[in-house]
This record gives structure tokens, sequence and C-alpha cells, in this order.
DNA sequence: TTGTTGACTCTGA
DNA sequence: CTCAGAGCCAACA
């Protein structure tokens, strides 16, 4: 047996729970895109969106911490996720531009590189 | 098995 | 900057 909440996402099987791990790797405060993760755990940025529309609640995973290629939230089909995603990154101190846009280059983060930076 | 859909990204105009 | 179109892969009926 073994405790929750810290290794749920190893869990899970293959593929989503490779990007539920990447993305739970994001330190607060930074922002990364759909693109780089999916390089990282070797698929295409759709199936990361894929994984993200389909991940459950149950799961602490920071995915608000995830944005598109554009620095933008990604709008959602039925829903106002993305209202609450803005909200959760300004409450990390993530700034947004007057269009709604992260620079990246201050905020990014790419799952190659260190944490602590 | 095929056809459709989706929290994407790139390229061209 | 915006708008369209194509490519991409996984899940579902």
């Amino acid at each position: 047996m073994r405790l929750p909440s810290e290794n749920i996402q190893s869990q899970l099987p293959g593929l989503f729970g490779s990007i539920y791990t990447v993305v739970r790797r994001i330190p607060p405060g930074r922002v990364t895109t759909y693109g780089s993760i999916a390089r990282h755990v070797g698929c295409t940025a759709r199936t990361v969106g894929f994984a993200m529309a389909a991940l459950p609640s149950e799961l602490d995973v920071p995915w608000q911490r995830v944005i598109n290629s554009q620095g933008k939230v990604s709008p959602r089909r039925n829903d106002d996720g993305d209202i609450i995603q803005r909200q959760l990154l300004k409450a990390e101190g993530v700034f947004f531009d007057p269009q709604g846009r992260i620079d990246l280059v201050r905020y990014g983060w790419d799952p190659g590189m260190a944490e602590s930076g």
C-alpha cells in the first residue's frame, strides 16, 4: 500500500501517466506549452490537450500551467475552465498582457530544464 | 474496421 | 495582428 496523492500519476498507464507526471513537475508561477510536453513524452500537442481534457479531478495536477504556443490560455469548448485557469495563474504571480497573453520568455518552463530555474 | 472530435501547432495570405 | 487550411495522434461510437 502506498500513500495517495504522491504517486497517483505514476500509477496511470503509459502515455497519459507520463503527461501528468511532466505537468506535475512544472514549478509554481511558471507555464509550459502543450508542444513542449508533447516533445518530452513523445507524442503530439493534440494528445497532450486530450490528456488534459481527460484529467481526473482527483489527481493533483497543476493543469493550469499548461498553455498553448501563442502564450495564451486555450478556450474551452463547453466549459469555463479557461477562466479558472487565468485566475489560478494570476494567483501564482503570472503576469498577463493586455491581450491576455503570457510572456513565455519570462514565465516559460521546459521539462528539460532544471527545476531550480 | 472506419469516421468523428479535440484544452494543438505550423505555414501562408 | 487575424483568418484558414493541413498535419498530427488518441479516444470513442
